[in-house]
RNA sequence: GCGGGAGUUGCCAAGCCUGGUCAAAGGCGCAGGGCUUAGGACCCUGUCUUUUAGGAGUUCGUGGGUUCAAAUCCCACCUCCCGCACCA
């Protein structure tokens, strides 16, 4: 089936009533909002999702009569864009042909890419026009870019108003780099994307003469069991005037520390040979050490100068083993050599006094080229900084945990003096995709937004724990986020944005330009209707508008807006914000949502902050993550034109709640695709005729409807969309059988009206979920007007009638019965007789029923109060009934419990008379029911005795 | 390492907060039947084991515990997934 022309015909439909443009009137509104795309690509089936789910909340809460604001931006900002145009130029022919093959981008719009805005344009467009297809319901008079003149004040705005409030800061900080770009690199920007991760290095100093020996280490706390220095001999070293001293280190080390702002100028050569058997000093220990000589030394690695604790390093116990061997090898060592001894300062449980030594012989060691020492390193590392304690001979750090004390050294010899940072990239080399090998490099005079601020911090935790928050489990992560946040660098120096109002080198970082622009879609669409003139707005306009400060006559003057102007567009910012739902993946809870909190916080009022956050879960494509490499990326348009969008929202919908992630896979899609089908073909048979008297089978849908329209009601208001949809969608498909069987069974022919009541009523409720479909059923109906415009059901208490619903659900367990009866006897039934129970059963059931209401479930109890009550004693003829009517009472939902205390006594004989049709039907034999206390029943098995309320006696033969 | 989450009957996936509705929804798959020229469409029935009377037995990662009663609460363990920053 071809859905695209229905589509068609409802999206104009809802273009022309303009249904989705969202002004201020007198109803109450409902803002909601989705993180805005970044358009560097097309949409595929997973970004569908949070919008999907935006958009049902939307199309829900406008049926139940909000005036609902669904705004769209484009995020602009940011360097992948750039990167992406820049690799154009360079014309990447891999890039070049994903644009063609995977994007479908026409070739003379890929020519344009080389300008990173074209690109930008290009997807903005795509994305936009995959909107519109998925039925979103967006105010699009309100769209814009992170790079309109008007956002970028916006921006600037935003950005004055937390210096203000002390929240930016400047600082230093280290960031992997890449020296051709000039530019911070992260993972996607570096040959297969390997995130460029470092680590802090300690270096401490030694003396050698005048000359500094820095030696880097990742334990500093060990610099009292150091023993030695060791120095590669085959490498030629650098001697290096780094600020005011003069270091002796490789040469690729005088290029890192280049990078960490240090004045690094190579003053001559010193060959580690010619430093083998020489004496330097320990700084903050009042003795000297041999340099000797260790291969294992790479001069890519740290400084190239290493030292030497053989106690706790087994590379340093095994090079200096190794040494002691081999003496001849080299010359000018000393001849004291024999006589250096570990020296041990760390004790941990499970080694031994020489720790290095212990592993080492463990994993069979036996020289310094064996490769088995990462291993070693690695596990005594481990093992000592989680267990080990400092010994007596660390002086004042004595008797402190290695965890404790590592910091506290670096601390003390810092402040000395002696000991500087350096900070070395994991995995080397790592390479930019421009080809140059990336370095670590300190940026400084960075900006940073102090997420840090403990009082900022206090005020979101506060905050977070009191708004909204859906699935409430993901509450805790919000939590521990604000808990391990940062400063975080909010400006960089090269991307698309809004430059930094007081130093217009930087340009706000796009996780810092996204946080409060949701107050800018209330105003935005002035600027597109002429009202606001980007040119004249300064701060003041914001201030006015946003915060109610400053004078309206001046601020109009200034910003050539009309007082009367100026004002609505105030109070049209008043009336839509605070934000009341924001929708988003999980993705983005450790960075934006986050942010989005603080933000809100740091410049909005209290009442104008953010109501609740949604957050959802990812999709699947066939059970597996989708990724360019599977090849398992559908573009949304694509999927469209194949499925159908009402197909895919549901596909994406049903599949999974909130956080889990949703599985997309064919089957599923199919399986929708034909029940809609299914259900365009129904709507034709119903008509909206007159209702006659109801028997008890139309009461019961009816009342089964009521509670079809509370739950589906309760469910999306807890976000709970999946069950939402599968009540409305699938469950309601059972009760709809069993009606029909029973209209069919008794050859009923006046059903249609209410049948017609009951599908409008469904396909309302299906409306925000699937809404062209909807439409059409709806006018297929024979409804007015649009069911998106229809008003939500409400359930009326009084059409739901317990006595109907108890009824029905007797006669179905019953006919269960009977068919299971049939199941496991394999009989043919001739002749089918029911009996119902007698009336002290029924009163003692009654009894039971309010006991175990009343949380009694005691057997005990139950038969001395039955057994002392007159209209109960029979019960001592058979007291197994109380015990299995326990179980029956128990095995029914508490609803079901409550219903049958408040109906009370129900003349079971009666109600299952109603059988007869349906034994009629199913097996075309007659039925016969009588009352276990009828004198002249027929009873040949004597199976009447068994009967019990809800639970009759069956005789097949 | 730190933090978050998950393990359910062939697959996917509800249930767990608030214990009894749970042999455990639903979808998919599979089997039988109906409809049909035919069908990948639709409808009905079944789908842990067992059972010639609507019953019984054993199951919800593993092992304990609490309780009249545990998929659900508590403890320990095993396995898997995700995030950890200058990046949208």
């Amino acid at each position: 089936m071809d859905w695209a022309p229905i589509e068609e015909k409802w999206r104009q439909k809802w273009l022309a009533e303009k249904q989705f443009e969202s002004n201020p009137d007198s109803r109450k509104k409902f803002f909601v909002t989705v993180a805005y795309p970044y358009p560097n690509s097309p949409q595929h089936i997973g970004h569908g999702r949070t919008y999907t789910l935006a958009d049902v909340h939307a199309r829900f809460m406008r049926m139940q009569g909000y005036n609902v604001l669904f705004p769209m931006g484009f995020h602009y900002t940011g360097t992948p864009i750039l990167g992406m145009a820049r690799r154009v130029q360079e014309n990447d022919k891999d890039l070049i042909e994903a644009f063609r093959t995977l994007y479908k981008v026409p070739d003379e719009k890929i020519r344009e890419f080389s300008d990173p805005v074209k690109i930008a344009d290009y997807f903005h467009q795509e994305i936009k026009a995959g909107m519109i297809e998925m039925g979103y319901s967006i105010d699009w008079r309100r769209e814009f870019t992170t790079i309109d003149p008007f956002y970028n004040k916006f921006i600037e705005w935003q950005f004055k108003k937390l210096k203000e409030n002390g929240l930016v800061v400047q600082g230093t900080h280290p960031v992997g780099w890449c020296p051709k770009d000039q530019n911070p690199v992260s993972q996607h920007d570096t040959l297969g994307d390997v995130e460029p991760s470092f680590t802090e290095y300690t270096i401490i100093k030694f003396k050698y003469n005048n000359y500094v020996l820095p030696t880097a280490t990742l334990r500093p706390e060990t610099i009292f069991g150091v023993t030695n220095i060791w120095m590669n001999p085959n490498v030629n070293y650098e001697i290096a005037k780094v600020d005011n001293e003069e270091w002796i280190i490789t040469s690729e080390c005088a290029t890192k520390l280049g990078f960490l702002n240090k004045k690094v100028t190579k003053t001559g050569i010193m060959p580690g040979a010619q430093l083998v058997g020489k004496k330097v000093k320990v700084p903050g220990r009042d003795d000297e050490i041999f340099i000797l000589p260790a291969t294992f030394v790479k001069s890519d690695n740290g400084t190239g100068v290493v030292m030497s604790v053989p106690a706790h390093a087994p590379f340093d116990y095994q090079a200096l083993e190794d040494l002691k061997k081999e003496t001849s090898k080299y010359a000018n060592l000393p001849s004291s050599l024999s006589e250096i001894r570990p020296i041990s300062i760390i004790e941990t449980e499970g080694y031994g006094e020489i720790p290095a030594r212990d592993v080492i012989e463990k994993l069979g060691i036996t020289s310094q080229d064996s490769p088995k020492l990462e291993e070693a390193t690695k596990e005594l590392y481990s093992k000592e900084f989680y267990g080990g304690k400092l010994k007596q001979n660390t002086g004042k750090f004595s008797q402190k945990s290695v965890t404790v004390a590592k910091e506290e050294v670096k601390r003390w010899i810092l402040d000395s003096g002696n000991a500087d940072i350096l900070y070395e990239l994991n995995e080397n080399p790592v390479r930019c995709r421009c080809g140059a090998e990336c370095v670590v490099k300190l940026l400084d005079n960075q900006w940073f937004l102090n997420y840090s601020n403990p009082e900022w911090k206090e005020k979101v935790h506060s905050w977070i724990n009191e708004m909204r928050i859906l699935p409430e489990e993901i509450r805790n992560e919000f939590n521990h986020v604000v808990d391990w946040l940062k400063e975080r660098a909010c400006a960089r120096q090269h991307g698309l944005g809004t430059k930094l109002p007081w130093d217009k080198n930087w340009i706000v970082e796009s996780l810092s330009d996204s946080v409060i622009y949701m107050a800018y879609y209330t105003i935005v669409k002035y600027v597109k209707s002429g009202e606001i003139k980007p040119e004249y707005i300064s701060d003041s306009f914001f201030d006015y508008v946003f915060l109610e400060k400053g004078d309206l006559q001046k601020v109009s003057s200034e910003s050539k807006i009309s007082p009367e102007n100026l004002e609505s567009i105030k109070k049209e910012f008043q009336y839509y914000y605070p934000v009341n739902a924001r929708h988003s993946g999980r993705d983005l809870v450790p960075n934006h949502l986050t942010f989005f909190i603080f933000n809100h916080l740091a410049i909005f009022p209290r009442k104008y902050w953010p109501e609740e956050i949604v957050v959802n879960g990812s999709v699947l494509m066939d059970g597996k993550k989708m990724s360019k490499s599977m090849g398992n990326i559908i573009p949304l348009r694509d999927a469209i034109k194949i499925h159908g969008a009402d197909s895919i929202r549901l596909a994406i919908l049903v599949s999974a709640e909130l956080l889990q992630d949703a599985d997309f896979n064919q089957e599923a899609v199919r399986g929708i695709k034909n029940k809609l089908e299914g259900m365009l073909d129904e709507a034709t048979r119903y008509n909206d005729t007159k209702e006659t008297a109801l028997a008890q089978e139309d009461r019961w849908i009816y009342s089964r409807l009521q509670q079809l329209i509370a739950k589906t009601t309760t469910s999306i208001q807890k976000m709970r969309l999946r069950e939402a949809l599968h009540y409305v969608l699938y469950e309601f498909d059972t009760d709809l059988q069993w009606y029909l069987k029973r209209i069919e069974a008794k050859g009923r022919k006046d059903h249609l009206g209410i049948l017609h009541k009951v599908f409008s009523a469904r396909v309302a409720m299906m409306s925000p979920f699937a809404p062209y479909v909807s439409e059409e059923l709806w006018s297929r109906l024979g409804n007015q007007g649009l069911a998106s415009e229809s008003q939500w059901p409400l359930p009326d208490e009084a059409k739901i009638d317990l006595l109907a619903l108890q009824s029905e659900s007797l006669l179905s367990r019953t006919i269960e019965d009977i068919r299971n009866i049939v199941k496991v006897t394999k009989m043919s039934p001739k002749k089918i007789t029911i009996y119902t129970a007698s009336t002290w059963k029924v009163r003692a059931y009654q009894k039971i029923l309010s006991t175990v209401i009343s949380g009694d479930v005691n057997i005990g109890n139950i038969i001395k109060s039955l057994i002392s009550d007159k209209e109960t004693e029979e019960i001592k003829k058979d007291p197994d009934f109380v015990k299995k009517t326990v179980n029956d009472i128990l095995s029914d939902p508490q609803d079901d419990r409550d219903a049958k205390n408040k109906i009370g006594l129900v003349d079971e004989t009666k109600i299952l008379s109603e059988l007869e049709s349906l034994i009629k039907t199913e097996y075309g034999i007659g039925l016969q029911v009588f009352s276990e206390s009828d004198q002249n029943k027929y009873d040949p098995k004597n199976k009447a005795k068994t009967a019990r309320p809800y639970k009759p006696a069956i005789l097949i033969e």
